[in-house]
DNA sequence: TCTGTCCGATAAAACGTTTAACCCAATCAG
DNA sequence: CTGATTGGGTTAAACGTTTTATCGGACAGA
């Protein structure tokens, strides 16, 4: 049926040691006639280690396990993408777990992973998992001394490596950009309350004000859900508050379209009326009709860094912990342009 | 270290047999006394069997392989979830293989998911892998009669399970809703011409013109490559052969995004100008600032059906071949209308 | 001729399970 | 009282590797 090393060393009449020494090139004092007679049967007879038995003895899978909370959200799908990548460029594979964001699911992978013996796992967690929950996972991770690296969340409970993306400067970079380009009273469509991401967005435009002397105000945020109706309706309330807003700045993209269509209903263009700022830049706000100014993440590179640091860590347990931040970038496309002259009358030659 | 059967065996004074009978409930001729005593100790010591040795035995390790050629795009991650919800339903894992599209990657991926002993594959395969290529992997897979089940790919070569879309159908949905709305002369935008879902898709558009007696126009059908500026190119192509076309079917949604925009930059209202269809249905169709109208494939579904499949294999390899067949269905939205009358002077009233 | 080094290769234990075969005592039918 | 049955376990082999000793011989030096 299928071919182990013992039927190579029947086959070429040595040893089964002497057949795994050669296929592993341990042990350099074999005869090359020796050598080429098992490479040679073993290639003809097609045979294909047992990873299983390996595993066995050797306690290392080369594989990693990923949890992620949903695999068709292009954000994870993209994250995925760089881990699988950087997995496989050190001879890792990877066991895929969509959690589809619940607690049970997650703790469910986990114990699967630890079962199936992973080296370790990259882990996204939903925002859900907090105080008991995060203290029953943290419990098992120790327990089982799993190397891990949290995206996107760092904790005091997890001992373990993580990476997260740097929220606040990609609000100053959006803020900042709006501020050069003459703004002055800007519009903030947010994610949840609840989120920290959220917070340190926030935070990361309240400074930036602050600093460049510009006051800033707090009547001209409101919250949003990360759902394009939200968008839509956090720019009526905005508009509702003082017409005379000249940008809004979304927390993600999605709810930028939303802002799109509302100022479409309402007859007000972009960017000459208002300007609009997203985050993400996700694929398609690149060919809306007029392509969005966005927030980009280094999510693909977020993922290989991941493996970078999983890796690192499976190597040598003893490491300090760390925890990696990567910086995003203003993509500047049509949506921002100087506000239009209040009194348009004034430059109007 | 970690807890096994045996520290289990050495802490409740009983043969390491017993202990895996009671973990697996089989044999019932266990006392319920030394049964619950087991069952005590394996919690409290948190004991995980180790699947390696499990599978090492049994000969099947409950994973699955998964083989996609980039998970970074939206139709693979939807398919994906749909495998991976399907798979944990029924208590298997995945193991995730990238191979961003490339015969070597594949190849690679393989011998890995081989060797890994995983127990089925689910694979995706590049358009290029045809011929010596589609022959070599079809030898690797009868050598190692690993089950498969090969998407969107029927394969004399590959003797494997597979699923496929009903592309014809799609394109009939299109062309139907098209002439029942009353468009007689419409523009095609197809995929790469060596692609077998482009003929297919092509047939059904032609089909369906013959068996309503309207007359097809070839020289309004022109080449796209599934990129959003093939879609652009193509609406000038068509443009020119014929002016007065009333509506374009693109062969998939971001060459639709393409029309939209050509569209735009000559004037022509979408839809009182001109209908537009898509295929896909991809997330952003319903968010165009006109809602596009479009063929929507049950990519999940078809991962979830992958998967039955695959396992219904894994149970029994004796079952005949088969090849399932998923349909599409349209998704009318609001970028399709009867077309503008011809002479508008004529109805004028 | 004896001792010590290499060289080339092997024996056997170990990894953590499952499972077929077997064992012992107690109970029961006759 | 005997032989068969049953309840409650155990022994040991097997799965396919890796790895630590170990072995036998050839050859060199004394």
């Amino acid at each position: 049926m299928t071919v182990t090393i013992k039927d190579i060393a029947a086959r070429t009449g040595l040893s089964i040691t002497t057949v795994s020494l050669v296929l592993n090139n341990k042990e350099s004092r074999i005869s090359s006639k020796t050598r080429q007679l098992i490479l040679d049967t073993a290639e003809e007879l097609n045979y294909i280690p047992n990873q299983m038995a390996v595993s066995l003895v050797t306690k290392e899978t080369k594989t990693l396990g990923l949890i992620i909370m949903d695999i068709a959200n292009p954000f994870f799908a993209e994250l995925s993408k760089g881990i699988s990548a950087e997995a496989s460029e050190h001879g890792f594979d990877i066991i895929l777990c969509d959690t589809g964001d619940s607690y049970e699911m997650t703790m469910r992978s986990l114990k699967v992973l630890a079962s199936k013996n992973v080296d370790g796992i990259v882990i996204t967690l939903s925002d859900e998992i907090r105080e008991e929950k995060m203290e029953l996972l943290a419990d098992f991770l120790q327990n089982h001394t799993l190397p891990v690296v949290l995206i996107e969340r760092a904790d005091r409970l997890v001992m373990s490596d993580c990476l997260n993306v740097n929220h606040e400067k990609g609000s100053r970079l959006a803020a900042e950009h709006l501020l050069r380009l003459g703004h002055r009273k800007v519009g903030c469509i947010t994610g949840p309350a609840h989120l920290e991401a959220t917070g340190r967005r926030l935070k990361g435009v309240m400074d930036v004000f602050a600093e460049r002397g510009v006051k800033f105000r707090p009547e001209l945020v409101v919250e949003g859900d990360y759902h394009i109706e939200s968008g839509y309706a956090g720019t009526e309330k905005i508009l509702a508050a003082d017409s005379s807003v000249t940008a809004i700045y979304a927390f993600n993209d999605l709810m930028a379209y939303g802002i799109y269509q509302c100022l479409k209903d309402r007859g007000i263009r972009i960017p000459d009326r208002m300007s609009v700022v997203g985050f993400d830049d996700i694929f398609f706000s690149k060919m809306l009709y007029v392509p969005l100014t966005s927030v980009a993440l280094p999510i693909r590179q977020m993922g290989e860094r991941a493996v970078q640091l999983l890796i690192e860590r499976v190597a040598n347990r003893e490491l300090p912990r760390r925890c990696d931040v990567l910086e995003p970038r203003l993509i500047i496309r049509e949506s921002t342009v100087p506000p239009c002259p209040a009194d348009p009358p004034d430059r109007k030659a």
